[in-house]
Formats: structure tokens, C-alpha cells, sequence
DNA sequence: AAGCCGGGGCT
DNA sequence: AGCCCAGGCTT
């Protein structure tokens, strides 16, 4: 993490300069707020935006105006209301936190006390300090997915924010700046720098108060932080793919499902394994004889490797390949129909193209 | 530490 | 057609 030419008292002043002339002030739960409103909007905002948020908040106000309300209402009437908004263990813990408050904590939030506030089920440390904050003006920070961009880029901290140590900076970042005063404007401001200013994709830094002294912009490169998360090995699936040819060098194509992987395209007869292959072979195209399968080459998924051994294979009946059924068609390796192919099958025909007098 | 939940918007 | 979003919980 790299330090600024900033003091914590001056990335205030700019941060409240700029939430003055441009925050956010008059969405659904910026008024009236109190702890139960907060609370709602914030568990409704985890991972959904804001445009897709406001009219369920509405609803869910107009039905549950108070915690009391909530805590006596049937589960399935709160997960009506939260119908279409994904996620519905948030749903069913805001439900568990409101029979909490009222059975235990006598229907008010135990706003004074941030530990309390994390035991509630569905509150973490973020969002209790952005309740705390927002709700009562006490000091309590918070670092949401905004926040965590803002800062990371400011300071340049490395490394995915799923990592604990990246996490424990950009906390320490959070607390650091978090002010004495006017905790619910500065809360505000800094999820709007995130979502206005300091965007995922094109931030827009001619815009952004700290533009001079933020170490990301000065390296040119936003976008790189906070770090992405490491992806994953590539899991490796295999298969085999028939190259049955007639006496005249004509291969067998298939239409795949319309649905799936390489849906609606044509390809080779595939399968997962010997045995497969052999049984139908046996059953489609009797005293049919299969070469040497050729060296097997991998093609990339975002998802995954797939492993291809191509399995050449030469019919013995000539009068097979006059009989294809409506989702299969013998083509010219050379001169492949005008279909769509896949990428690998375009291959495995150009190779055969070349190839043909060595297959047997 | 990693997987999971989920519909919607964006590129 | 992925990737990401005002995260937190479970394993």
C-alpha cells in the first residue's frame, strides 16, 4: 500500500466538498432515517443495485413500516415482498434480526453498540457501521464494495480484497479516514464516490476530488485495482471425437443440441469415453474400422479445458453413408457445408483436408 | 479460505 | 455471455 500527499482531515474536506455539491441526498432511505430504515435499505443493497432496490423498499415499507410490524409477520409474507430480489437468506435473517430486536433487545436496535449490531443475523461489520453511522451519526466506518474501490485505487493496495491481508489494509484504510463529524453524509459520500465517481470499468477521474493525489490515476491504471480474484485452475474434461469417413473421404458431421455447449452447431460424433464410442459405432455403423487415435490437443472454455483424441474411422459399406439421418450430413473435409462449426471441428476438417490418404 | 446465494444491469 | 453488484453465512 502506497501512502498520499493527503492528510486524513484534508481527504474529509474534499470527500464532504464533494458530497455537498454532488452526493446523493433524496433517495427513499435517506429520509427519515432511522435505524429500522437503514437497516432495511442496506440489507436490501448487498449485492443489488440501487435503480433495482427502490421499489421494494417501498413496498416493504408500506407493509412492514416498523420493526415491531416485521417481527410479527408471517416468513412468507417478508419473502413475498422480496420476491425477485435473489438472495433470499436476506430475507429470512431480516426476519430472524427483527424478532431478536424486539424479543431481546426491547424493539430498539442496539445502535450503541456495534458488537451487538454484528450479532444480529444478516449484519456484518460493514453494515452494522453503515446503520451505526447513517442512523445515529456515531463514528463507525465502513467498507463496502464501493469503498473498498475508492480506497484501493487511492492507495494503490494490492491484491484481491478476499485475501485477509488485503482486507485488513483496506479496513485500516476505512477506520483511518472515517471522521468524528457528520458520519451520515460521510458514510453517503463514500458509497457515491464509489458508485458515480469511481466506477468499476471507466472511472470517471476528471470528476474525482482526489484526482491529484490518487495512486492508481497517477499510475494510469484504475482498473487494476482492487486486485480480481485468482482464477481458479481450469478444470480438465475429456472427450473423443469420431472421424468416421466413407470410401470417398466424406466425414460424418452432427447436428448438436440446440441448448449447451457449441448449441445448434455441427460437429463430430463425441464421446466420453471408449467404450461409448465402440458401442455405437457397433450399433450404427457394424465392421466399421477405427484407426489410431491421433494425439489428443486441448481447447480452452472460460470455464473449463476440454481434451479432444480425435478417433478417425473408415466405414466399410459404402451404402452407410448414403443414409443420414435429418441431424446428420457427410461433408467434404475440403469443402465443408455452410454450417456453423466450432472452432476445434474446423480444425479436425482442415487437418483431415490434408490428411485424408494417410487415414486407413 | 472458499463456496454459495440470485436477479438484473453492463460491456 | 460473462462479469459484477451498498455482503454475510456456512463448511
Amino acid at each position: 500500500m502506497a501512502e498520499i500527499a493527503l492528510s486524513a482531515e484534508a481527504f474529509r474536506e474534499r470527500v464532504f466538498g464533494w458530497f455537498d455539491a454532488h452526493g446523493r441526498k433524496s433517495l427513499p432511505w435517506q429520509h427519515d432515517k432511522t435505524p429500522y430504515r437503514v437497516w432495511v435499505s442496506e440489507i436490501m443493497l448487498q449485492q443489488t443495485q440501487v435503480t433495482t432496490v427502490i421499489p421494494y423498499f417501498e413496498r416493504f415499507m408500506a407493509r412492514f413500516p416498523d420493526v415491531r410490524t416485521l417481527a410479527d409477520a408471517p416468513q412468507d409474507d417478508v419473502l413475498h415482498l422480496w420476491t425477485g430480489l435473489g438472495y433470499y437468506a436476506r430475507a429470512r435473517n431480516l426476519h430472524k434480526a427483527a424478532r431478536v430486536v424486539v424479543g431481546d433487545h426491547d424493539g430498539e436496535f442496539p445502535t450503541h453498540d456495534l458488537e451487538a449490531m454484528t450479532a444480529l443475523p444478516g449484519i456484518g461489520r460493514s453494515t452494522a457501521g453503515a446503520i451505526v453511522s447513517i442512523s445515529t451519526g456515531q463514528r463507525a466506518a465502513i467498507l463496502d464494495g464501493n469503498v473498498k474501490r475508492v480506497l484501493a485505487r487511492l492507495h494503490a493496495v494490492e491484491g484481491w480484497p478476499g485475501r485477509s491481508d488485503v482486507l485488513a489494509s483496506l479496513w485500516e484504510l476505512a477506520e483511518r479516514y472515517t471522521p468524528e463529524r457528520r458520519l451520515p453524509e460521510y458514510t453517503q459520500a463514500m458509497m457515491d464516490l464509489g458508485a458515480m465517481i469511481c466506477t468499476r470499468g471507466k472511472p470517471s477521474c476528471l470528476l474525482c476530488p482526489f484526482e491529484d493525489v490518487c495512486v492508481a490515476h497517477e499510475q494510469g491504471d484504475e482498473r487494476r485495482y482492487p486486485g480480481s480474484k485468482p482464477r481458479r485452475e481450469l478444470p480438465t474434461r475429456r472427450t473423443q471425437m469420431l472421424l468416421l469417413q466413407d470410401d470417398t473421404g466424406r466425414v460424418l458431421l452432427e447436428q448438436r443440441p440446440p441448448s449447451g455447449l457449441w448449441g445448434g452447431l455441427w460437429g463430430f460424433p463425441q464421446f466420453d469415453g471408449d467404450s461409448e464410442l465402440h458401442d455405437w459405432l457397433e450399433r450404427r455403423y457394424r465392421g466399421s474400422h477405427l484407426g489410431t487415435a491421433w494425439q489428443p490437443f486441448i481447447h480452452t472454455f472460460t470455464h473449463f479445458r476440454l481434451e479432444i483424441t480425435p478417433r478417425p474411422a473408415r466405414l466399410s459399406d459404402r451404402r452407410a453413408a448414403t443414409v443420414a439421418e435429418s441431424n446428420q450430413q457427410w461433408v467434404d473435409p475440403a469443402a465443408p457445408a455452410n454450417v456453423g462449426l466450432a472452432a476445434p471441428v474446423k480444425t479436425l476438417l482442415a487437418t483431415l483436408a490434408q490428411a485424408h490418404a494417410l487415414i486407413d
